[in-house]
DNA sequence: GCCGTTTTCGGCCCGACTGTTTTCAGTCG
């Protein structure tokens, strides 16, 4: 079976980790980086790119990496790294992974006290042998075992929808304050990034004396277990929770290029500062400096202060970019050139195709459902409760599912065309790949969704082959979140995701966005490849309660961060054209 | 090791904070 893109990323970051320990020199060592982070975000296999010899169009990847890819997909090995395990130890990579300790320090522990691993680099701390080395003293020390420590309490990414409340929660207690004049949430959670690895939060003063007392306010709140940092602009601490959070303040005249900074990505940061070296000019979080043609800054030259990010962008001759595409994934390119794409807004959703009601396994009666989202803007909705095979789900038998028929049509009449209600079903489609519902029950509905639930764990060409069954069955409208992965416990199914790309082009159907904070499939890079190729997204809440109606803003993020448009999606379309579309796929 | 509106060779973003030092290297984002 053919190597993960993960497990290719996975290797080349740690391939980098050790050149790094090694001294190789850094270029080199950001190029495996580089590459990584492109491939972890590709939408489609390796193998298959590999296959159709366009490797190195992968941004980051030239020959001699294609090469390597090449070797690990033939291979299963790869020898440069084989070799360089035998120069130091594989476990260097996990004691970079503390925190304050980088290359330098680890490449010091393993010549000097033959540090190879956590393990033996927590018996040194314990010990005391690492105060006496260079540049080490005890507190060093301390703060190893505290890093440690921390990395075992640690349980990895933050869903979005679990670091945004909080996240909401901490900018609002620091705007209480006096001093701040205007704050935001940056960095991933700015770029709705679907699980968040920590939160960087930019406060705004009118001068920077007023700085001191928001710093402290910061530092002293009651969830910090720990600081990790404590400047007059830039602290960092670590909450309770094991939430990590960072936070700038800059002047408020300022505010445009602290946010342009902080929000990231840093590939995105570093296209721009290139950009705008080569218009001689010197891009930070403060200001725009003029430069000479060294790139060195004139002291003597009046700084460009930006108070908007629209104005750090013009600086650089370019349109403001949404920061869902601050990815350097082709959004610089595409402002360069005029192209940037007209990203879909909350506003433009008109209907929300998936709900579940006390039916199956929702809180909320039909009614109910139907009025909620009435007052959240819907123009319809299509009630889609579980099928009979989801009986953890108490999911609807044949003759359910037609009595709920009833009175869905009865909701609907009652609610007298302030909002429209469908009947839909979200269908399971089974571990033998057969769907839950026979044909003639599926015409009798107006929607069908079929989605995977069960079974995720087959091999790939089991589980892409119930999938297709699905799309091709002509009474699917939607897949449901059709990776069927659980953020962040559960890796998705291993779909051959072209295949189904394909598929879907050919029947029609459309693929969902599920909004849902623990689920967000289609991810964005899936979501981009899927309107290149033409085919229908919808962008669905799956509320099981009334609040998670209030979800549908993940969705919408989400299918910005893939450069998605409103007419791609199909609950962007009024009612009339929703209802065309289902005639012409042969609904009554 | 990648890459091209200066370049197929010679560049490759930029600053804050810490701990250990007497002026800065290392780490982080």
């Amino acid at each position: 079976m053919a190597i993960p893109n993960r497990d290719i990323a996975d290797l080349f970051d740690r391939v980098a980790d050790l050149l790094e320990i090694k001294g190789e020199i850094i270029h080199r060592v950001l190029s495996y980086r580089r590459a990584a982070e492109s491939i972890y975000d590709l939408p489609r296999d390796l193998a298959a790119i590999a296959a159709d010899g366009t490797l190195t169009d992968i941004p980051g990847v030239g020959k001699t990496l294609a090469e390597k890819i090449e070797e690990l997909l033939n291979t299963g090995k790869l020898q440069f790294y084989e070799k360089l395990t035998t120069e130091l130890p594989a476990g260097l990579v996990d004691v970079m992974r503390v925190n304050g300790v980088g290359p330098k320090k680890a490449k010091l522990f393993w010549e000097q006290l033959q540090v190879s691993d956590l393990t033996t680099l927590e018996a040194a701390a314990r010990e005391g042998k690492l105060r006496g080395l260079p540049k080490m003293g005890e507190k060093s020390e301390a703060n190893i075992l505290l890093g440690i420590e921390a990395l075992s309490r640690q349980t990895g990414r933050m869903p979005l929808g679990t670091a945004y409340p909080a996240a909401r929660a901490l900018l609002d207690a620091l705007l209480a304050l006096p001093q701040s004049v205007d704050g935001a949430i940056a960095g991933s959670i700015r770029r709705a990034r679907p699980t968040i690895g920590d939160v960087d939060l930019l406060i705004a003063v009118k001068d920077m004396a007023d700085a001191a007392p928001i710093m402290e306010a910061f530092v002293g709140q009651g969830q910090v277990a720990r600081i990790l940092g404590h400047g007059p602009t830039k602290s960092s601490v670590e909450l309770h929770n094991g939430l990590q959070v960072d936070l700038r303040i800059l002047e408020k005249t300022r505010w445009g290029t602290a946010l342009a900074y902080f929000t990231g990505s840093q590939q995105h940061n570093i296209r721009l500062r290139e950009r705008a070296l080569a218009r001689h000019l010197s891009l930070n979080e403060h200001a725009l400096s003029p430069t000479d043609d060294a790139g060195n800054i004139l002291e003597d030259a009046p700084k460009i202060l930006c108070d908007t990010e629209e104005k750090v962008y013009e600086a650089l001759g370019l349109p403001w970019v949404a920061p869902e595409l601050r990815e350097d994934g082709g959004e610089l390119e595409a402002a360069q050139t005029g192209v940037l794409p007209a990203l879909i807004t909350l506003a433009d959703i008109q209907s929300d195709l998936h709900i579940h009601t006390t039916w199956s396994d929702g809180t909320a009666s039909v009614r109910e459902m139907a009025e909620a989202a009435l007052v959240r803007g819907r123009k319809f909705i299509v009630i889609t409760d579980h099928s009979v095979g989801a009986t953890i789900a108490n999911g609807l038998s044949v003759e359910r599912l037609l009595a709920q028929q009833v009175e869905v049509r009865k909701v609907d009449a009652e609610m007298n065309g302030k909002i429209r209600v469908f009947h839909g079903t979200e269908m399971e489609i089974k571990a033998d790949g057969t769907l839950d519902f026979p044909d003639d029950i599926l015409a009798q509905l107006d929607f069908v969704i079929a989605s995977l639930h069960i079974s995720l764990r087959q091999p790939r060409e089991q589980i892409t082959a119930r999938l297709l069954n699905a799309i091709k069955n002509p009474h699917v409208d939607l897949i449901g979140h059709p990776r069927g992965q659980l953020i962040p416990d559960r890796e998705p199914a291993d779909l051959d995701m072209d295949a189904v790309f394909a598929a879907a082009k050919m029947s029609g159907i459309a693929l969902e966005i599920n909004a849902s904070p623990n689920r967000l499939d289609l991810e964005a890079q899936y979501a981009r490849r899927a309107v290149e190729l033409g085919i229908l997204l919808a962008i669905d809440t799956d509320a099981h309660h009334i609040e998670s109606l209030d979800n549908m803003h993940y969705g919408v993020s989400t299918a910005r961060r893939g450069w998605v448009e409103a007419p791609s999606v199909l609950n962007t379309w009024p009612l009339e054209k929703f209802e065309a579309w289902l005639r012409s796929r042969g609904k009554a």
